[in-house]
RNA sequence: GGAGCGGUGGCCGAGUGGUUGAAGGCACCAGACUUGAAAUCUGGCGUACUCGCAAGGGUAUCGAGGGUUCGAAUCCCUCCCGCUCCUCCA
């Protein structure tokens, strides 16, 4: 959520801030809404107050007193009601407006409709050079019968893959490795609900804009009313940020930094025919997820170390890689600053997306109501709440990794290396090869 | 799915329809006492909105919404959540 004290301190320079992103088409709407409520407001208080002053005389009247108190206490508890209702439908108002805004951008971030609009900030590791032609994960995946893409499409659809044998352990491989990894640095493990409530999707900001991304799931078979639905979380950014809604933590307990390994469950409804082969762009995936709290002076300094874990993780798993600074056109709604980290896929030739590190400023904090309270200098006074920072950052999305692994480190017979960091968590195998003793798939 | 109980401030916990933002306790903060600490005593201590340069004032808030009433934490209705027992289940 925007912060709409500041918006109606200086209308202008939020305009120029949001301008940086696209559109701020009802910016104007919300500030007259706003406005509006404010003169509500004070004329419902002061009718409140006149009716909470003549019901104290009410207390100690007499029977006659009392009686003739009741015609004009009457009246003016019926006006109160409807401006308390007025009241509540402009909030409503201004909060349906307030949600569809997107973040600021920090001024550091670069101006760009989309991802051409991005900077490179920085490579790390050169990529291999083959003495052959590069395989895609899908003929080596196939090759060394490490997944099943067609099976899975007859059971679930396009967008699902089995993992299979040594396909699947690698994926719990990778997993652990980079638990492991978050925990060698202090951060706390969580394991997150799968399933939470619209209302804990409104706070880090895919509802109510959007929707259509989300699986949801009824309580029991589809009906047409009833309990609401919940849904399949996109990310475990959203339960883990979610952990302290509506609280308030003391200055001292921050930054606080959690990891997270969960499945993710995306309907991809804007992606129909991209990436359709393989396992890139998947409705369900696994991601080690990292999650701070922080105070907005630490922020800046948590996202640069997130950062760099998730370059470390890459560098661990020697993967070549290169850091990235999305543009205005390119962060994601709640997001005043993103990296992005992209790893190499010599399929593709390419660099690909398989970990975004964000801070998202107060942004999710106003919405979901987390806070904190700064310590204070003079120990007499308490220093009021304020909203705190939240930020993630994937470490690292495993199935991408996974697809990743294969490909840089395939050899020419279509076996794999597995990177000497890995390999404790495979049995100590260093190669995935075929395995010639079972039959066909 | 069946039966019952309950949701009050950071926590515990009282609360007869009006004097309750809400007793009391714990926790926490400041001060006094003490060489220091403990104990004790005194005072302070929710959040949001709103008016004000400030000091300070006002309004709302006892799970949520609606109703009865001049007046609701207290009475009525609906919903949500939690707990216990039985049933079922990984």
């Amino acid at each position: 959520m925007i912060d709409l004290k500041a918006l109606e301190q200086d209308p202008d320079a939020f305009a120029r801030a949001l301008r940086r992103r696209g559109d701020v088409a009802n910016l104007d709407e919300l500030l007259r809404v706003a406005r509006e409520r404010k003169e509500l407001l004070g004329r419902l208080q002061a009718m409140q107050e006149e009716r909470n002053k003549l019901n104290e005389g009410m207390k100690k009247a007499t029977p006659a007193e009392r009686e003739a108190g009741r015609d004009r206490m009457r009246k003016l508890g019926d006006e109160v009601k409807a401006l308390e209702a007025e009241q509540r439908i402009i909030e409503e108002r201004r909060d349906a407006l307030a949600l569809q805004f997107p973040n600021s951008p920090r001024p550091d971030v670069p101006d760009g409709k989309d991802e051409h609009g991005n900077v490179e900030v920085r490579r790390v590791l050169e990529p291999r050079k083959l003495d052959f032609t590069a395989r895609d994960h899908v003929d080596l995946g196939v090759g060394l019968d490490l997944v099943d893409i067609e099976r899975a499409a007859k059971i679930s659809g396009a967008r699902f893959a089995f993992l299979k044998g040594q396909g699947a352990r690698l994926e719990r491989a990778l997993a652990s490795f980079m638990l492991d990894f978050h925990l060698a640095a202090g951060d706390v493990e969580m394991a997150p609900p799968l399933l939470v409530t619209g209302q804990t999707l409104v706070g880090t900001g895919q509802l109510p804009k959007f929707g259509e991304d989300l699986f949801s799931v009824n309580f029991g078979p589809p009906k047409e009313a009833g309990a609401a639905p919940l849904y399949l979380i996109p990310t475990s950014e959203v339960p883990i940020t979610n952990y302290y809604a509506g609280e308030i933590l003391d200055e001292e307990r921050l930054p606080l930094r959690f990891c997270a390994f969960s499945q993710c469950f995306r309907a991809e409804a804007g992606s129909a025919g991209r990436d359709t082969r393989g396992l890139i762009r998947q409705h369900q995936f696994e991601k080690v997820e990292m999650v701070r709290f922080a105070t907005p002076e630490q922020a800046n300094d948590e996202l640069e170390r997130m950062v760099q874990r998730a370059s470390d993780l890459l560098t661990a798993l020697e993967l070549p890689h290169r850091v990235v600074l999305l543009c205005t056109g390119d962060m994601g709604f709640a997001s005043e600053k993103t990296y992005d980290l992209e790893v190499w896929l010599p399929s593709q030739a390419t660099y690909r997306e398989i970990s975004s590190c964000s801070t998202c400023g107060s942004f999710q904090a106003r919405r979901a109501q987390i806070r904190y309270r700064p310590t204070s200098a003079d120990p007499k006074k308490q220093e009021k709440p304020r909203p705190l920072a939240t930020l993630n950052g994937s470490g690292l999305a495993v199935g991408r990794t996974w697809v990743a692994l294969l490909e840089n480190h395939q050899l020419a017979d279509g076996s794999v290396r597995i990177p000497e960091r890995l390999r404790p968590y495979l049995g100590a195998i260093d190669t995935l090869r075929k395995d010639e003793s079972r039959g066909a798939p």
